[in-house]
DNA sequence: TTAAGTGCAAAATCTTTGCAAATGT
DNA sequence: ACATTTGCAAAGATTTTGCACTTAA
């Protein structure tokens, strides 16, 4: 997890440090997963519109704060980006997401080794994504 | 691919030989690609009322004829389960799909080997789920 | 002060549900 | 003939857009 404080983070993406944002942007770098949209909605549906939620999400997307992860029920969840190769419109997650059947949470496991993949003829990988589905570190050992 | 003849299919999976579910099957069998939710609505939107597709849609993947894949935009994908393997609520389709970002196409790679990830500790893997971003054959070969 | 951000209303999608009519066996 | 399947209407859910009001710099 990258470790910064919120209000720079917003300051060099040339966000404008609402109340709002910095909640929200610490919410999700303290969370150890990936948190979904309705999650967000849940928590912050009490001090701002449901529309400000998804348009501060995109906004910290396009910067490059977050990434998006698809789940595997198509729910989109948001967890920070990890170093600091992710810009605008250009990001560089490339670690593998977690998904817990038994919490539903979904984890990024920034340091697991990406295997190196033998596609057949003429497909060339540019990036990738993998989801492993299974149960997570907390739901093992209660 | 499985090979079968479409009517067999549907006969084993005891659903009824309906004119929308073979022209369907049919159709989801011969595609090389993972054919998407709006993809065969246009298809089959003329013969078929929408919400009769997601029905279809929905039972194939009960009965475990098709594997619903959502995409990494989240769009939801259909394609074929390519083994005997695959029963009622129990599928085991663990293969790579590859999402070219050229044509938007989702492969099923059936024959790429699957590497082993080395998981944290206390994190079981079930199952996964990979998908691979890039060009695919088609349009490398263009 | 003024550009960026937010809230509200409304539209556009996407997906599900209930029930009457149509279809397959 | 009878259970299943389909179409239509409508409800729910999710996501986007437009515009006036508010806030941070």
């Amino acid at each position: 997890m990258r470790k910064f404080k919120t209000e720079e983070v917003l300051e060099d993406a040339g966000l404008k440090k609402t109340v709002i944002r910095i909640k929200m942007l610490d919410f999700i770098s303290a969370s150890k997963t990936a948190v979904s949209q309705p999650d967000l909605e849940k928590i912050f549906g009490k001090i701002a519109d449901r529309v400000t939620i998804y348009r501060i999400l995109s906004a910290f997307e396009e910067k490059g704060i977050v990434h998006k992860i698809i789940d595997l029920h198509g729910t989109s969840r948001f967890a920070l980006c990890n170093d600091k190769h992710c810009k605008e419109h250009d990001h560089h997650d490339e670690h593998i997401h977690f998904n817990c059947t038994e919490c539903g949470n979904v984890t990024c496991l920034d340091n697991v080794h990406v295997p190196v993949i033998k596609l057949p003829k003429n497909y060339k990988a540019a990036t990738f994504n993998m989801s492993v589905l299974g149960v997570c570190n907390d739901c093992t050992v209660k």
